[in-house]
DNA sequence: TCATTTTATGACTATATAGCGATATAGTCA
DNA sequence: TGACTATATCGCTATATAGTCATAAAATGA
């Protein structure tokens, strides 16, 4: 938002790929389950409702993209939030569906 | 980010739902085109590279989604940016990638 | 080394949707 | 009404990926 030369299509991807990593409901679980601080796999399967292969591979998307900071310990693997930008989106996300919601009925969006 | 009463599925899936609109390329160039105002259907299939068919079809999705203020002119449709959370978010993401590249290359993502 | 625990990966299925060509729909004007 | 233009929709194909089960890989401790 400032200068306006168009941003070619392989930008455009990029940008598209990021956001699709937010796409998805079971890894906003994640990030939302990872708001109360660090976490295992485990910890995580046991949470959420799906398989550990699938905590396990929306895991990695959401490390590969810069979203989450990966520690071993012993047999396990931390996971932790590492970029504040996760919360940033949600919120502006959330009181954008809030303030839609309440225009129709009483449910609150709040990550 | 706020109370930790944790979002049903329900409500995540919403959530995602409304970041899958931003998570694809196309929508993106609509939005970045409308940036520099309304533009009728045909404006915009004269400026993307894509078919009509398809650009109807992603306006639709981008109105669905509460973004595209449509208006009917004539024959004409005129489509325009109503939710200003179109340029937060597209400022957020970008400056994200913006500070990722600069630590690999030189490439810059501007909505 | 072997058994155990924890996490990651491979093969697969099911589903969602981007994009296309063809066509329908709707508005305008003669 | 009929011709024309602009937009929307239908049927279709191709592709991407969420999710599952089974299994591999890696770390630990006996």
């Amino acid at each position: 938002m400032s200068s306006l030369p168009e941003l070619d299509r392989n930008a455009l991807e990029k940008i598209a790929s990021f956001f699709r990593v937010f796409a998805e409901p079971t890894r906003l679980a994640i990030l939302q389950s990872l708001r109360h601080g660090p976490a295992s796999v485990n910890e995580l399967v046991a949470r959420l409702s799906t398989s550990q292969a699938n905590i396990s591979k929306q895991l990695k998307t959401l490390h590969e993209a810069d979203l989450l900071a990966r520690e071993q310990r012993g047999t396990q693997v931390i996971y932790s939030i590492s970029e504040p930008l996760v919360f940033e989106l949600c919120e502006l996300v959330c009181s954008k569906l809030n303030r839609r919601a309440q225009a129709e009925s009483t449910i609150v969006y709040d990550i």
